[in-house]
RNA sequence: GGGGGCGUAGUUCAGUUGGUUAGAACGCCGGCCUGUCACGCCGGAGGUCGCGGGUUCGAGUCCCGUCGCUCCCGCCA
């Protein structure tokens, strides 16, 4: 009889007495009673083994097929161990089981794609997670991620904060980022958001006098998403009265740092660097800067102003990158297709050549003087001219963009950096008004008050981002503790005195019964996974992602609802149909 | 809202200047194999080439449209 003939019934007869090897223990999970493989391949078949961890000597548990397609139960005695590793991704050779039992417990249909296989499609991945998820990366993720997360409940629990839960269900906020919103049967017409974050009610907890708060926090923006970015993530938020940035600092750096230690086995160097944002902002065009390779940013802005070249001459700021290679035209080309992607109007650029010919491209409209000063032989120097913010995120992407291309990344590295200082406000060209940097109960450091009157655009925020390998992992400010103040700041951003109780009444109003300095931070601790994990996608540090389009492949949702859901909660769907799904 | 890339078998991909019955690997099905370990060997099934239209004697290949996925810009207090 064989294998197959088998299938649906015990295979106890026939296995008895017989001898199988274990194709691989995976190590990883020995501690977890974890799966293992089994080699039944003369019998038709390799299975995966469950070991049941009180019986260490013994293989018994459910398993399933290499390829998935029997799950079987076995029973058996360890007859050889090896340490020897034949065959580094099934580590081979390890174990030999005499299996006296083997009973099938159910079998699989043949699978949507091989588990062994890399660059499946996304949507099929997702679509079928419960067979991608035995895939051992993912594995290794979820379970590092909730290692993670136990040690962040063990440091903060230690420190003292207290885990308090906020509601789910809030008001929308029309600042910020767009709301989720919620219907509800009971209030027709009216509508719950879902919480961008716990901003408002981790302040109100301190004020109540909770002054270490903490909390593993759902957040949600409807947003588009990204490889970084999701729509729901999971952040630790953490606010305290009286705060110190070098206490809340040293916490988080605590918290990574052990994390690195434990799920890594990496020790990084505490305290992180700290850098203002105008630093970040002028040398890597970036408030998020990748610190592992070099190729910072220079200015030439005073050195081109008397330039023949108009461009140069009546730009507010000329900056330059001067990549270490006389890069060909085709190059130059393709990076000026690249800038203009971005919104740059060009890419002058000058090669340097090592051979001692004259340099080439804009050189002719620059002084010798100009020339000398940016250039080196053998390098190219790539120009950005025009609004300083907006050259100084085009070279920003440029200089991301040349690290990847011309593998100047450290990839072994971990750059972990603190960027402080970020201005207050930023104005928005479209609106014409000015909009909170990071949000608008962010508190302005004590020399930039008198500046809100004067130059709003010059005020510092005491708010702060900790950067790592070029990723924002958490970021957080102090908050503004004064009613007075709060008002003052909500009318710069044009939030009229009604909108302001409207919106953000019960917060002025707490405010105003006695609330002390406070202060706080939060990190997405799916990007930190990210991190953590070398994952690339911020999807695989989650069990159950959507895709880009924010759907989940799997059930389908977002769906359609019925007229009787609709009804009950008095909402008609008046878009465009050919847009609007039909209930399912 | 905008830009780039992709869409061919269950999966990952190939498909030459447009040219006969669209290929490979893995997977699947049948057979053989008592030490395999990406097992091996023999045989087999499986494809509306995303969808619609057009050009052409002839379209997987060229053109237009459309849908989906993906990466990026905008957006993400």
């Amino acid at each position: 009889m064989s294998w197959r003939d088998a299938i649906g019934s015990s295979l106890t007869t026939a296995d008895v007495g017989r001898t199988v090897t274990l194709a691989g223990w995976v190590a990883r999970r020995r501690d977890h009673g974890g799966l293992i493989f089994v080699d039944l391949r003369d019998q038709g078949g390799v299975a995966q083994l469950v070991i049941n961890p009180e019986r260490s000597q013994a293989a018994a548990g459910a398993a399933h097929d290499l390829r998935n397609e029997f799950v079987v139960r076995a029973r058996g005695e360890v007859v050889r161990r090896s340490e020897e590793t034949v065959n580094p991704r099934m580590a081979t050779g390890e174990i030999e089981v005499q299996v006296d039992e083997l009973e099938v417990i159910s079998r699989s249909t043949p699978l949507p794609f091989q588990l062994d296989e890399e660059g499946v499609d996304e949507t099929l991945r997702i679509r079928y997670r419960w067979l991608d998820l035995r895939r051992d990366r993912l594995q290794r993720n979820i379970r590092t991620r909730a290692r993670a997360v136990s040690i962040i409940r063990q440091e903060m629990e230690a420190a003292g904060f207290v885990d308090i839960e906020t509601p789910i269900m809030g008001k929308p906020t029309p600042e910020g980022a767009r709301d989720f919103l919620i219907p509800t049967r009971l209030q027709p017409g009216r509508f719950f958001a879902l919480p961008q974050s716990p901003q408002i009610y981790k302040q109100l907890l301190v004020i109540s006098g909770f002054e270490r708060y903490y909390q593993i926090a759902r957040c949600f923006r409807d947003e588009d998403l990204r490889a970084d970015r999701l729509q729901e993530l999971t952040q630790l938020d953490v606010e305290i009265a009286f705060p110190d940035v070098d206490e809340l600092f040293e916490l988080i750096e605590r918290i990574v740092a052990r994390i690195w230690r434990e799920c890594r086995d990496v020790e990084l160097e505490t305290p992180f660097p700290r850098m203002p944002w105008e630093e970040a902002d002028r040398r890597y065009g970036s408030d998020k800067p990748d610190l592992r390779f070099g190729l910072e940013i220079e200015d030439a802005t005073e050195l081109t102003r008397e330039s023949e070249f108009g461009v140069f001459a009546n730009a507010e700021t000329v900056r330059y990158l001067r990549v270490e290679r006389e890069l060909s035209r085709g190059e130059i080309a393709k990076l000026e297709e690249v800038a203009k992607g971005w919104g740059a109007k060009g890419l002058a650029s000058i090669v340097f050549r090592a051979d001692g010919e004259p340099p080439a491209g804009i050189a002719k409209f620059l002084s010798p003087a100009v020339l000398a000063a940016v250039g080196r032989p053998g390098t190219t120097v790539l120009f950005g001219a025009g609004d300083r913010a907006e050259v100084s995120r085009i070279l920003g992407f440029l200089r991301l963009h040349l690290g990847r291309e011309l593998g100047l990344v450290d990839e072994t590295a971990w750059r972990f950096v603190w960027i402080t200082d970020f201005p207050m406000l930023k104005w928005d060209t479209e609106l014409e008004r000015w909009d909170a940097e990071h949000h608008p109960f962010t508190r302005p450091n004590d020399e930039s008050l008198a500046l809100l009157d004067s130059d709003p655009g010059a005020a510092k925020a005491i708010a702060y981002d900790l950067v790592g390998n070029g990723l924002e992992l958490a970021g957080g400010s102090f908050r503004i503790h004064e009613p007075e103040l709060q008002k003052k700041v909500f009318d710069l951003l044009r939030i009229t005195p009604d909108e302001q109780i409207a919106k953000f009444g019960f917060l002025l109003d707490a405010l105003s019964m006695g609330a002390p300095p406070h202060g706080g931070i939060a990190s997405g601790i799916d990007r930190l996974c990210m991190a953590l994990l070398d994952e690339p996608f911020i999807r695989d540090t989650l069990a159950f992602p959507k895709n880009q389009g924010g759907v989940d492949p799997m059930s389908g949702a977002p769906t359609a609802v019925t007229e009787e859901q609709l009804g009950e909660l008095g909402i008609d769907v008046v878009a465009d149909s050919e847009q609007v799904a039909e209930p399912s």
